[in-house]
DNA sequence: ATTGTCATTATGACTAGACATATCTGTCAA
DNA sequence: TTGACAGATATGTCTAGTCATAATGACAAT
C-alpha cells in the first residue's frame, strides 16, 4: 500500500480518489482538463493500473470524470447535481419515526383504466386492471393517500390478495423484487376529496409522488402518492 | 469469456449480474437467502473470483445484495426504492427543452440571515451573508424563483460577482466543484409575492426544492427554488 | 473535397494468485 | 457460566500481466 508517500488512510483506490478530487477542487485540474492516463497515474501513485482504473471508474460513475477510449479521461465540464432519494415502504417510513402504522382500504375494483394510465403503461385498448385506493396512517393521522393501478396481465395473482391486511405496495415489493421504476415528483392542489382524506383544507399544496414500475419490458403498476402539506423528501449527494 | 454456456451478451460481470438478478426474481434465491460464496460462483460461471466480486459488489451498491465478511452474501430482505434525480443547472434545463433562457436579478444585499438559515448552515450568531433573489425564465415565461444565501466566510470572492450576468448557481458550480449537498423536496403554497413572480394565482401549489451545499465541513450556500404548478422532477432507478 | 484504410492509443475487461481483515465458532480456562 | 483466545472463513483489496475494443488521426485513394 505504497501510495506516493501519502498517509495510508483507507484503501489505495480511495486514497487515489481523494487526491484526484482534491486536485480538481484546488484547480490543479480545472473542469475540462484531460488528466494523465491510467499508466502514468499508476506510476505516480506507485500502484497497479487496475487500482487507478477502479478509482477513475467510480469517479466517472459519480459524474466527476468523463472517460472515453482512446480520448482519455477529462474532468466533467458541466457537472449535474444528483440527488439520491430513498423512498422506503410506507410502513417502514412511518415506523422509523416511532409512530404506529395503519392503513385503510378505501376502494377496490377490477375495471378499465383511464386513457392516461393505459397509455402510460403501454397497454392494449380495452384492458382491465386492478384499481385500489388506500389511506396510510401514522399514529392514526393521515400520512399518505395511494391510488394504484396493477396490470393483471403481468401479475394475475394480485387479483387474489386481501388488500385490507397487506398493502399492495408491500405485496408487490415482496413478490416482484428488482423491478425498474420511473419516479416523478410534483406539487398538486388538494381536491375536496383528497383534502377530506388527508385532513387539510381544499386547495392545500400536496407533494405528489408518481411511480411506474416495470419488470423488464412488462409494465407492472403505476401509483400516485399524495402527502399532506409539510411533508418533505430528503436526499443526500 | 466463457460464462457457463451463456450467450455472451456483454461483459462477463454483467452476464453474472443478470443471472443473479434473474435467480432472485424467479425465487430461486428469495429475499434473505444466503447465496454461494465468490469462489463457488466463480467455479460455476467459469470465471475468475475478481469478476464475481465486481458483479456482487455493484449489486450490493445498488441495494440488491448485502455483503459481510465471513458471513457471506445475502439477498436484501427489505429493499428500499431509490430514485436518482438529476437536477441540472437551470440554464441547461431550459436549453434542453429548446427554449430561450433568461434571468432577472431581483435583489442583492449583504445582510444578517434569518435564524433558520443561520442554524441550518451552523454559522456563528451575527454573521453576515450574501443574499440574492432571482427569477429564471424560459422563453420569457417564469420558470423558477431562486432565493439564495451564500457564506462569505467560505467564499469571499462571491461578493464581487456581477449577478446580473452570471447567475450565482453557475458561478458556484464552476468555482466550487465537487461540493456535497443535501436536497429536499416539498410542496408549498404560493405567497402573493411568489404568485406575482411566477404568474400563478396566490395559494397555487409550488414544487419547492431546497439545497444546502458544503465543501468538506464548510457550509457554502443554501438555496430555495420554487417552481410553478405543473413542474415535475423525474428520476429513474 | 471526400472517403476509406490502418496503425496507434487509452480505456475496458479479465485472470491467477496473493495478502488483509472482519467476524463467526469452537475450545479451553478462570 | 463466562470470558478470552485461536482458527476458520468469506469478503476486500491489490498486483502484474493479457487481450479486447472504441476512437482518433494520419495517410492514401477516389
Amino acid at each position: 500500500m505504497t501510495v506516493a508517500g501519502c498517509l495510508p488512510k483507507g484503501a489505495a483506490y480511495q486514497v487515489v480518489q481523494r487526491e484526484i478530487l482534491s486536485r480538481i477542487r484546488n484547480k490543479v485540474w480545472p473542469p475540462g482538463t484531460r488528466i494523465p492516463g491510467e499508466i502514468d497515474l499508476a506510476a505516480e501513485f506507485g500502484c497497479a493500473r487496475a487500482t487507478i482504473s477502479r478509482a477513475l471508474r467510480e469517479l466517472a460513475e459519480a459524474g466527476v470524470l468523463e472517460r472515453k477510449r482512446r480520448a482519455g479521461t477529462r474532468v466533467t465540464l458541466n457537472p449535474v447535481r444528483r440527488a439520491m432519494l430513498e423512498i422506503p415502504m410506507v410502513r417502514q417510513q412511518v415506523a422509523e419515526t416511532g409512530r404506529a402504522y395503519g392503513h385503510d382500504l378505501l376502494f377496490r375494483a377490477v375495471e378499465a383504466p383511464p386513457e392516461a394510465i393505459r397509455a402510460r403503461l403501454g397497454l392494449a385498448v380495452g384492458v382491465r386492471m386492478l384499481h385500489a385506493r388506500c389511506l396510510h396512517r401514522a399514529d392514526g393521522r393521515p400520512f399518505q393517500t395511494e391510488d394504484r393501478w396493477i396490470n393483471l396481465e403481468a401479475v394475475p395473482e394480485a387479483a387474489g390478495i386481501d388488500l385490507t391486511t397487506t398493502s399492495a405496495n408491500e405485496w408487490l415489493i415482496r413478490e416482484m423484487p428488482l423491478s425498474s421504476a420511473e419516479t416523478s415528483l410534483s406539487a398538486a392542489a388538494a381536491t375536496d376529496a383528497e383534502a377530506a382524506l388527508l385532513g387539510c383544507p381544499p386547495g392545500a399544496p400536496l407533494l405528489d409522488i408518481e411511480r411506474t414500475t416495470w419488470l423488464g419490458d412488462l409494465p407492472i403498476t403505476t401509483v400516485r402518492l399524495l402527502h399532506p402539506p409539510g411533508f418533505r423528501v430528503v436526499g443526500r449527494v
